[in-house]
DNA sequence: ATATATTTTTAGGCATGTCTAAATTTTTAG
DNA sequence: CTAAAAATTTAGACATGCCTAAAAATATAT
């Protein structure tokens, strides 16, 4: 067993950073992009990065940006299974709507407790995404796979249930709210326009039409 | 409406500990006795008793100890219910035992959202007592009141339920688990002992000799 | 290939919250 | 009523996590 520092509300960030933005790719993450996720300055992020590299959280050669350690993705993750589980109880158990959780679970994932998170996903029923449709991680940091698309890459004439969304910012899942486009709906994919990459797309019997951007962030799957 | 101000983590810990410190008595609360209560050196009381009196927390006369302010107490109070709260969640959904609760809702107490808090509480059935019997103010702040007593103030050859525990530190809960006297167990107070304040008691068909320490430690009220 | 632009790091500073040691005030005892 | 003890505050220091400005390294463009 390792005795294992105390990593920081702060450090937890970061890594949970890091880990999103590498995860496509392995390569390394620069400096400027845990800034501007993080919203703070580029001298501050290399602060921290000397901090988790003498944690051996991450990997850090100068000038060329930092990769988690096996270590530092397993602590990023956690704190994912943590954010995940909480959103969903919001949720399911308080009545939240999905565009309002994200705040909040941003606070509950810094809660150390393991036999909290144990339990509340036990509560939960061992749930495998999250109300935007993102895998929870189980207790040992494994990921459910699923074949998911985004709208932007479907083919046309083809049917598709909606499964998750790309980008979870209130904006975005407020749109989504007033046409009633729920994950889990089902949707035909009419038409698309190469002008302008917008898409049109039918479900619940209405027909709407969705930019470019809105297809690019909602993920879907064939039936 | 005011701007209230945002109030740290370390603060709240504060505010906590003199409302705690102070309820009893409308006397001022002493440095030292904060000290020792948040487990840190009194220099570093005094310092924040700075801060907390800059932000109108608390008032403080130089060598007088503080006392809270109306916002203080009504800050302190929003703690308290939210700590409470989250220890009846993970008793009563979490299938925590009540010695596990306080570390755990220690963390929870600081989460910052108002509507987290009120749909808890609904979620949880407006519950008016915590697991260790202690009251739950409601949202603007009022406490259920109760006419429990100590064990130690006792009438002998009396009949009492067993509503809560005064000292809720795991090693005492636990020496409850052990004969299984939980809240809501009916006893009867059989004897008291001059001597050293010990009491033998009666309840679930056994009888047990309670210390002068445990009968201090142990809230009841007549049936 | 070299000058320019961009990225990253370093240097120095600030706020928070803690500490030890010393000074000051209040309390207690003789 | 004073002298010692206890409580409290002040002074100076340190770790964390952030910032701005300047320096250094890397990338880009002609
Ligand atoms: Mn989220
Ligand atoms: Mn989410
Ligand atoms: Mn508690
Ligand atoms: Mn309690």
């Amino acid at each position: 067993m390792y005795i294992c520092a105390v990593i920081t509300l702060s450090e937890e960030n970061y890594l949970k950073a890091i880990y999103h933005l590498g995860k496509r790719g392995s390569q390394s993450v620069s400096t400027n992009a845990i800034a501007r996720k993080i919203k703070a300055k580029a001298s501050s992020v290399t602060d921290m990065m000397k901090k988790l590299a003498e944690k051996d959280l991450v990997n850090h050669k100068k000038y060329q940006g930092v990769k988690l350690t096996e270590d530092g993705q397993a602590h990023a993750i956690k704190v994912i299974r943590k954010h995940r589980l909480w959103e969903v109880f919001l949720v399911e158990k308080l009545k939240f709507s999905w565009d309002e959780v994200h705040e909040v679970a941003e606070q509950l994932e810094h809660i150390k407790s393991e036999k909290l998170t144990q339990q509340l996903d036990a509560f939960l029923g061992f749930p495998e995404r999250d109300p935007h449709g993102d895998p929870i991680p189980d207790k040992d940091g494994n990921f459910a796979v699923t074949n998911k698309i985004l709208l932007s890459e479907a083919e046309v004439d083809t049917k598709y249930t909606c499964v998750g969304v790309k980008d979870s910012s209130a904006d975005f899942l407020k749109y989504l709210n007033k046409y009633n486009l729920t994950l889990g709906t089902e949707l035909e994919v009419l038409s698309r326009e190469d002008f302008d990459g917008s898409f049109s797309i039918r479900f619940n019997n209405i027909r709407l039409n969705v930019s470019k951007d809105i297809a690019a962030n909602l993920f879907i799957k064939p039936n």
